[in-house]
DNA sequence: GGCCAGGTGTAAA
DNA sequence: TTTACACATGGC
């Protein structure tokens, strides 16, 4: 039983959870595309985020996404849920991140944690899912998978911080091209981890 | 038909 | 500072 951070690790990388997912797990790392799926993922299934990008289908890059008007978008995403709420949100957001950064690329670069916690529905973790998987930053996703996991190995925090800091308590990767990818795969290994148990198989 | 999903904002205690 | 509740569709 893993008492440890280094321990879980090496417990979770035997079991080769990441064999059929991309590279960096999430799919199209380092994209606009991810942003808009790690709002629409908000306590809804990624099936169901799957469809409204496909909704979505060109306007997935910054450019393109400011193109569309509220109603259109509500439409898109219906399939994900919580749509009167995530579509203004992810407007505003992309509105923001054009008039704070001029590009994506520019944003991809500059944007810090704090400047992402002020946009309206985002919080912890879809802050750092944003740093993480769309940013690559070195950083460490606490999701509810995340959580679950630990709990079966009997370890327990109370606060967000509490739990990302004892995830990245471990070895320290040289470079941070290195740390992103990382901590990128180590996040997905705690999803494909609860997706094993729950369906016996690891998805595709 | 009920429960849950890769959370967040708001209001009330 | 903590807790309760709304937000909504689709799969099981």
């Amino acid at each position: 039983m893993p008492t440890e951070v280094t321990t879980l690790y090496q417990h979770l990388k035997k079991l080769d959870l990441l064999k059929h997912s991309p590279t960096y797990w999430w799919p199209n790392y380092g994209t606009f595309e991810v942003i808009i799926g790690a709002i629409l993922t908000q306590n809804t299934t990624w099936k169901n985020v799957e469809k409204s990008l496909q909704n979505l289908q060109k306007h997935t890059t910054l450019e393109n996404f400011l193109q569309l008007d509220e109603e259109t978008l509500k439409n898109a995403i219906k399939p994900s849920g919580f749509y009167n709420q995530k579509a203004p949100r992810l407007l505003q957001l992309a509105k923001n991140i054009k008039k704070d950064f001029g590009s994506f690329e520019e944003f991809t670069c500059k944007v810090s944690k704090e400047w992402l916690l002020e946009q309206k529905g985002i919080g912890e973790e879809s802050a750092d899912a944003i740093l993480c998987y769309t940013c690559k930053r070195g950083i460490m996703v606490v999701d509810s998978y995340t959580k679950r996991t630990l709990c079966e190995f009997n370890i327990h925090f109370k606060t967000y911080k509490e739990y990302q800091a004892f995830l990245q308590d471990i070895e320290c990767k040289t470079t941070i091209e290195d740390k992103a990818l990382f901590y990128a795969r180590f996040h997905g290994m705690f999803v494909e981890y609860q997706k094993l148990k729950k369906y016996g198989t690891i998805r595709k």
